[in-house]
DNA sequence: CTGTAGGCGATACGCCGACAA
DNA sequence: TTGTCGGCGTATCGCCTACAG
């Protein structure tokens, strides 16, 4: 029951795939359509929504905005390529929301595993609309040291493309959150004025009674049809026949919002996007299908042992905790940790505001569970919050979800945006809440009451701002609220683990859930010597200590000075990504999903990386006659003369297809390579050599599955950098979703 | 979405089990009871129903009535403790109504695996009512010849407790297919009389306009409540307030069928049975659920590899070849086997009537897919119908599904039982339909227009009934109709296959898909040797000239002329077999014309992968002549001379063809190849067997399902006769449920 | 500007007996 | 005996304006 909304283009391509190899079949809109047509026919098939889904339901761009921006603002996404860190505690938790009385299996796991995202794909549950995530992982366990060079380092995925949609067009959307009245059966839907007169088509309001038909697609592609008309002293835009039949169909109460989408085609999008409901796990579907629940860890495990992947799906609204998290937010948190007595402050989704912030103090830190996930960052930070409103908040956070207290940035931004504060209707608590309507233009003030009409663009912008000001400010323990508790000891998490292993600790007869900061780490000093640090320098070097072939969870904790080093480095770079900066949605940093976005887009220009360079450099295919052409302008561009048309000279020019399927260069015709090419390495042939890997695995796998997916491999081990990863190749992917 | 009947009493601890242990954790009631109403609210929810899922839903021994009255006359359950007969084939013919774009693997199965039911559970899908069972068989290789002692024929289950529910008390029931006015928006819904009063509680008559509340409960459950009056002129029973309720959350139409059962308890129950629509695979929640859809067989071999149990659904409705088959059934079928020009008869669920049988001559007999189940019995006689109506049934069917035509029973039955012709109403071809309505008591004539009241017990009863008399009529070729083709031979099939193994076949370049009758074997003597034969003597031992771990695909592959051959000799029977099987007019094995890949594309070159390298190489195949050609160039674009050419170099080619299967490279004809392929992958011959199932080896089994099921095992493993085979103890279940 | 309420027509729901097959 | 139809009272739907915050 759910749609892919990744490959709108290619959907069929898509479909394929799914059918036979993948876990999640039922993701596919061709294979179930018409169990789905038979299922939700009803008394009230007299609906005004047309369902076209023998065609791609939507084009992707917006729909990969209509996607975020019901997946709520605290979303962020991990990027493909990227390395983030999973926690397999996190991900229970997530499953006991959808399976309380199930018992619970940890199968050993390490608390995190450190993986590169080798795809991730946008869904949305064709019974309910709601949205998720199916991010497909590598278990990088290299990496448990932390170990990266500076080369490395870059693809660990520090957004150096601030936001991944360049090329995007911008669209006008408004969320409206419905009201008594909208959903009631008594009436239509009010339409806030400006939303409609910017979302919706003119209407000639020369008529005494103007009104039109609107037809919006919803992510599905179904289409709702609704009237839309302008009356009422005084005047007021109105949706009425039509309406009601949406709502009963989307099962929408008050409360709930949607969203209205129109981008440059003029094509309007529908969306909604449910209240937070308590205990709404997972989607039903995503229950009825991933019945093995017990068999997720187990899974994980197996695809660590074999490094291979897996799969995670992640429902941005199921759960106010996410489970994968960016390498680098999750280094930046655990080096620069919060000590008891902190002030902190997180960000929330509330029910009827898009975001808010709650201010808390940190009342301890360690193990949320210690006997089965001793050591684990999972929730280690206990605080107390301190309005009423955070009250039914978790009594345990993890680290990177919360910053350090930040003052309001000056107000002397340097651009033409304007801040206007945001009209808080109900909740006087919420007037203090910062920033967050801006406007690209000055057409028409775009701050509505509780919501927003605003353009992605100019979103982006403003959380760029905003970050950059943060990163000014304050950072760890040196808070400006430290002498709220002035004789707390503040030490380093990550350091306190590697001294103190955990069976040390229940020898000891000591305390494992509570510790307390020893000593303040001296800042500046830290911050000079991370950026002297030689790149090549492992944390494993600091380490020896271990055991080489201990797994024990203990080995993935890194040293101190080491993230403080990536900190520095990359301070700007950061932005946003700390704490995934949203708004209404859209994730103002995480780089779009979307999967090729330089070819589904309009870029004309096709990247080249060469090997050892971190620069990267473009070219323009559409100009170059062959292969020839093309071979020449590399070796113009990177001065390699004579060196790539020249075999012999032992550089190879290989490339990655939309497939992802990194190929040679010159196999196709011209203009097909042109076609389907993504981006263009340039290596050596000793790299090359190295991306083959040796056989003769003799891994414990299970002969089935491999048989049923032996072709999905080709399509997930294929990467952007292929010279971080050869293990991609063995190929072999392990479906495990729930 | 499902619930189990099967342990009514201890739902609970059934629960609890689901949740972690088996693969069905959805049929639980506990734990998606929340998002059952969460999703089932809607602005109906003002409906008369009232669902207690917090007791057992309902007494097992009135479940069980229900169950099978619900399942429609035709089906007949495996028995607990028996052998049966399992068809992958037929499970695969199934399976493809619910994935009608899936590739089919077989993954080397025999035809048919021979097993001992260890469980059979009886299920109900919460979604849409429909049931279905769970069987639980363990394979049992032994009994591949058939080497049963008379002790062990016992424990076969010779069907001498003629129905598996002895001790069930009586209870009344009726069946009413609804009509247009009974699902019209306009009005409720008219009780047959006598079904109204054998069934619903009296009413007082007296009264002017006598009226009271029926309270019945579902499969699940819940309680319905309807308004029952007895009113008009003439009089007579009527559900109103309360009916249309039902009518819309059961999504029922003109066609479908209700049942009102009441118990000894005079507890009301009410089941519905939908009506016969031609697309109706499985249950939707299956097909949600069971999106594994490939690894079905896998598991399979699995288990009978590791001699564990599998499980297979089987849903009554969904298609009308059973492909789990009690044993003496099978056994008696290919021991007299029909011949080429014998009549048949067989009996059908027809949508309006319970139960008809059609006449029809045998064509032919032969494998219906030589080429992927060689000497299987499935479907295995080709028929020609007599009656038009009948002309839209099966082109094959299956030894077991047809007897001999039969003189009327001799009308001495020793029974209170009576027969009576059933009223046909609208078609008048099926007057001459035999006797299906049988009552159990004389309180009130129990045939009604196109339905039936009855007790399962009668059904039962009569079904044994005409087995007996069929036992004692014709047999095989001395059919009364043999004179309409006195020249066919006739050759009973299991004994050919028994002496000429599958091999010799090809060899001999005979025709394996049409066999003739060459000779009549004198029927007393085989049924004295059949009996007679030792215990130990199986079909196996014969076979010793396969190796046995000759898997290879390439000997599927038949020679040249062989084809011609074939089509030559088969013109008739062939029908549709090798373009595909029909059910339904549903095209069982056609491959989807879909939907493709890389290639929907108009890229002209065809991508290569090889295992452990990275790196793709693309391939033009329009400019290649062949196989060898292909292999040649293939070795020159990965510098393997030599290597692909020959296989005994290790390497394998295979390849993705656009359904996603993967194949073996040199099957297909070369253009035909080229048309399908949409990857080539080069493989050393290690990773290709790690493909195969099977193996043997302990480790190939995942061990993730090894956990999640354990603890089903010991429940399903004390079972039946725990002396009978021992390996049951092995205690491992491979859940595969589609 | 927009949420809510009341007016009120249109429609659908659903209970009824008549009638006929 | 029971399927279908027209009659008809009633409830709900849903379009409208008025009014108020």
């Amino acid at each position: 029951m759910e749609i892919d909304l990744n490959h709108a283009v290619n959907e069929v391509e898509k479909t394929v795939l799914c059918n036979g190899s993948c876990e999640k079949a039922s993701a596919c809109v061709y294979c179930l359509s018409s169990s789905l047509s038979s299922s939700s026919s009803s008394s009230y098939s007299s609906s005004s929504c047309s369902s076209n889904s023998g065609s791609p339901p939507c084009s992707s761009s917006i729909d990969l905005e209509l996607w975020h921006a019901r997946a709520g603002p605290l979303t962020s996404l991990p990027k493909k390529g990227n390395v983030v860190v999973y926690f397999p505690q996190g991900h229970l938790e997530q499953l006991a929301l959808a399976f309380p009385f199930s018992p619970l299996d940890t199968f050993d796991l390490p608390p995190q595993i450190f993986c590169k995202v080798m795809n991730v794909q946008l869904l949305a549950n064709k019974e309910n609309d709601e949205v998720y995530t199916q991010v497909t992982l590598l278990p990088q366990p290299e990496l448990g040291g932390h170990n990266l060079g500076s080369k490395q380092l870059d693809e660990v995925g520090a957004d150096e493309h601030a936001d991944g949609s360049p090329s995007k067009p911008t669209s006008h959307m408004f969320c409206k959150t419905l009201t008594a009245s909208d959903t009631s059966i008594h009436g239509g839907f009010s339409a806030p004025r400006r939303a409609a007169e910017d979302c919706f088509p003119r209407l000639d309001y020369k008529q005494t009674r103007p009104s039109q038909e609107l037809v919006a697609k919803d992510l599905h592609g179904v289409e709702w049809r609704f009237r839309h008309i302008y009356r009422g002293q005084p005047r007021r835009h109105l949706l009425t026949t039509g309406w009601s039949v949406f709502v009963s169909q989307k099962n929408l109460i008050a409360g709930d919002a949607v969203l209205f989408l129109r981008g440059e085609d003029r094509e309007l999008r529908l969306g909604i996007r449910r209240a937070v409901r308590p205990r709404t796990g997972l989607p039903d579907s995503i229950i009825a299908k991933h019945n093995s629940y017990p068999k997720v860890l187990s899974a994980v495990a197996n695809a660590l042992s074999t490094k291979r992947v897996f799969q995670v799906c992640y429902c941005p609204r199921a759960s106010h905790a996410e489970f994968v998290i960016p390498f680098q937010k999750y280094i930046k948190s655990i080096t620069n940790p919060m000590c008891t007595g902190a002030r902190f402050r997180m960000k929330f989704e509330m029910d009827d505001l898009p975001e808010r912030r709650s201010n808390g103090v940190v009342t301890g830190i360690g193990d949320s569970d210690p006997y089965k996930w001793p050591n684990s960052k999972w929730r280690c930070v206990m605080v107390r919050w301190d309005d009423d409103i955070a009250s039914d908040h978790q009594e345990r956070v993890s680290p990177w979800e919360i910053d350090p207290p930040v003052f309001p940035p000056p107000l002397s931004i340097p651009s033409p945006f304007r801040l206007k504060k945001l009209r808080t209707g109900l909740q006087t608590a919420a007037l203090d809440t910062p920033i967050t309507g801006f406007a690209e233009t000055n057409r028409f003030p775009k701050v509505l009451q509780g919501q927003e009409i605003c353009s992605l663009r100019s979103l982006t912008h403003k959380a760029d701002l905003n970050l950059g000001v943060w990163a000014k400010t304050n950072h760890g323990c040196n808070s400006f609220n430290m002498n709220q508790a002035p004789n707390t000891n503040c030490y380093p998490e990550g350091l306190r683990n590697m001294y103190f292993p955990y069976n040390e600790f229940y020898k000891a007869g000591q305390e494992p859930k509570m510790y307390s900061c020893a000593s303040k780490l001296p800042r500046g000093n830290v911050l000079f010597n991370a950026s002297s640090i030689k790149p090549g320098v492992s944390v494993d070097d600091i380490r020896k200590p271990n055991p080489p072939n201990d797994h024990k969870p203990m080995e993935n904790i890194p040293s101190p000075g080491f993230g403080k080093k990536l900190r520095n480095q990359q301070n700007e770079c950061y932005k946003g990504n700390v704490a995934g900066c949203k708004l209404f949605g859209f994730s103002l940093t995480a780089e779009s999903p979307t999967l090729n976005s330089q070819n589904s887009g309009k870029r004309s220009c096709t990247k080249v990386h060469k090997q050892g360079s971190l620069v990267g450099r473009a070219i323009d295919l559409s100009r170059l006659y062959g292969y020839k052409d093309l071979m020449t302008e590399l070796e113009h561009l990177f001065g390699m003369e004579g060196l790539l048309n020249d075999p012999d000279k032992g550089w190879r020019v290989l490339y990655t297809d939309r497939d992802n399927d990194v190929m040679v260069v010159g196999d196709d015709p011209w203009h097909e390579f042109c076609d389907v090419v993504s981006k263009i390495h340039i290596y050596t042939g000793e790299e090359v050599e190295k991306m083959t890997i040796g056989m003769g695995s003799d891994e414990t796998q299970s002969c089935l599955e491999e048989a049923a997916v032996i072709m999905e491999a080709s399509k997930s081990s294929s990467v952007g950098q292929p010279d971080s990863s050869p293990t991609v190749m063995r190929g072999m992917k392990i479906s495990v979703c729930f």
